[in-house]
RNA sequence: UCCCGAGUAGCUCAGGUGGUAGAGCAGGUGACUGUUAAUCACCGGGUCGGGGGUUCGAGUCCCUCCUCGGGAGCCA
């Protein structure tokens, strides 16, 4: 087997041409004399041709050997075919068995259910569903470096094991040497705060963990967190700046995602209504409106998944929902100074019940204040000391925000539940693989 | 933690009022020179989640436990 290797996407450049393409096996059929083979490899699908007549006997046999999943190198004449799946196959001369698969392969070409699917994640991967995912999410991630690169934001990694600090969820705990307990951490934010006043604007990037109990299609225990923080920025650039970075996102998947939007039948054109400006929501506002839909919703409580949907039905774009109640929300976001029972932060809501995808605030940048609300949670005061102490030495306003990478990543890609934007996802009953 | 729902063949499921279990796909054998999750014929395949109870008899009714899914809460 001399022929030059090609990958399926290279295929029309070779129209003509002997090559040899390697991949595993996804399909097979036989009508006794001629036979397909439809293998992957990664870049797409490809239909190989075998007739029998046109072989050597020892590779007809090795064709009845092959398997589904068996890995394989194809050699043969790529020719152009409207019947075959990409518009060309390949006319087989030769082939050979790289890794053969035995018959109990997991995953059959038909459905099966989510929780099966998951128990053989590192083979369900292997599906053009979620291979379109997993590509959508890889441009979502270096859309995001690129969108702070050329805004000269500085990516800085924050720690993932940490002493007690954060928010008020469930932690994760493990022993850490003399120093007692560590905590995987469960927001990058503090020590982004920290960042920024040595850079100006930074963004972090990294897994967060919630050891909440958390069973539904918008959790994971262990998910992806952006969080960028902004050195002089107030709650309404802090907006503004959601804004532009979600917009920029979604609309660069859609324009060079296109063929994995198809593979999961997304609604471009929905897509394509994201661009700035998202409406903004009061909080008092919000819960008037929803109040006028039918809920029961309190002004002091936070909204519920069912408000949220009242919201985000009456728009085809990401709504903002700002200035919520102290009460509901974070010790560190900044008392609204216009209104002081509330503190300056918002949500973002996406569309098509994808819940909240953003969570951010200007920062409590007056040390008092911050300390009072440090006591008034009752949280470890000494843990919080030099994040107190930023405060004290040229303390500055400053606002940044957290966006969740699944659940982006899910509402862009359409799929109801976030569990298959991740590779290998980690739930509160899913450890393994 | 709470509220729903599910657990039957390798997979996806069906099994009115109780009478010792079925289909499709997958697998095996064979046929077929253009298939698209090919088709056709034949074959093998089950501790009905575990335990207890009612009954002559339980996949089916009752109790209990386990596992999983969805939702709530919390959040991204």
């Amino acid at each position: 087997m001399s022929a030059p290797f090609a990958r399926i996407s290279e295929l029309p450049a070779h129209a003509g041409a002997t090559v040899t393409v390697r991949g595993w096996v996804t399909h097979l059929r036989s009508s006794g004399k001629v036979a397909f083979v439809v293998m992957r490899d990664g870049t797409g699908l490809l239909q190989a041709v075998l007739v029998k007549n046109a072989l050597s006997p020892e590779a007809w046999t090795r064709f009845g050997e092959l398997t589904q999943e068996a890995c394989v190198a194809v050699t043969g004449q790529v020719k152009v075919d409207a019947r075959a799946p990409g518009g060309h196959e390949l006319g087989v001369s030769d082939l050979a068995i790289i890794g053969p698969s035995p018959l109990d392969y997991p995953i059959q070409p038909k459905e099966h259910g989510v929780d099966y699917l998951l128990d053989h994640r590192t083979f369900w991967l292997r599906t053009p569903r979620q291979v379109a995912i997993a590509r959508i999410r890889h441009e979502v991630e270096q859309g995001i470096h690129d969108f702070f690169y050329e805004r000269e934001f500085v990516r800085v990694d924050t720690p993932i094991l940490t002493a007690a600090i954060g928010e008020r969820s469930g932690l994760f705990s493990t022993e850490y040497f003399e120093e007692g307990n560590a905590y995987l951490a469960q927001t990058g934010q503090l020590y982004g705060e920290a960042a920024a006043a040595a850079l100006g604007k930074i963004y972090t990037f990294g897994p967060t963990f919630r050891a909440e109990k958390s069973k539904t299609r918008r959790h994971l225990t262990e998910f992806w967190m952006i969080e960028p923080e902004v050195a002089f920025n107030d709650s309404a650039a802090n907006m503004v700046l959601q804004e532009e970075f979600v917009s920029y996102l979604v609309q660069r998947c859609v324009e060079r995602r296109q063929a994995e939007l198809k593979e999961l039948e997304r609604d471009i054109s929905k897509l394509e209504k994201v661009v700035p400006p998202f409406p903004r929501l009061d909080y008092t506002d919000a819960v008037a409106l929803v109040r006028s839909k039918g809920s029961d919703a309190k002004w002091g409580d936070d909204l519920g998944a069912e408000d949220e949907a009242l919201i985000v039905a009456d728009y085809d774009k990401p709504v903002f929902v700002f200035n919520y109640p102290k009460a509901a929300k974070a010790f560190y976001m900044k008392e609204n100074p216009d209104d002081p029972r509330t503190v300056l932060c918002d949500d973002l809501l996406a569309p098509e019940g994808s819940g909240e995808i953003i969570g951010g605030s200007q920062r409590e940048d007056d040390h008092d204040k911050l300390l009072h609300r440090i006591r008034e949670e009752q949280l470890p005061e000494d843990a919080y000391g030099w994040y107190l102490a930023l405060r004290k030495y040229g303390t500055f306003p400053h606002a940044g925000f957290g966006l969740g990478l699944e659940r982006t990543v899910a509402w862009i890609c359409g799929t109801p539940h976030i569990r298959e934007c991740i590779a290998f996802p980690r739930m509160m009953h899913r450890l393994r693989p």
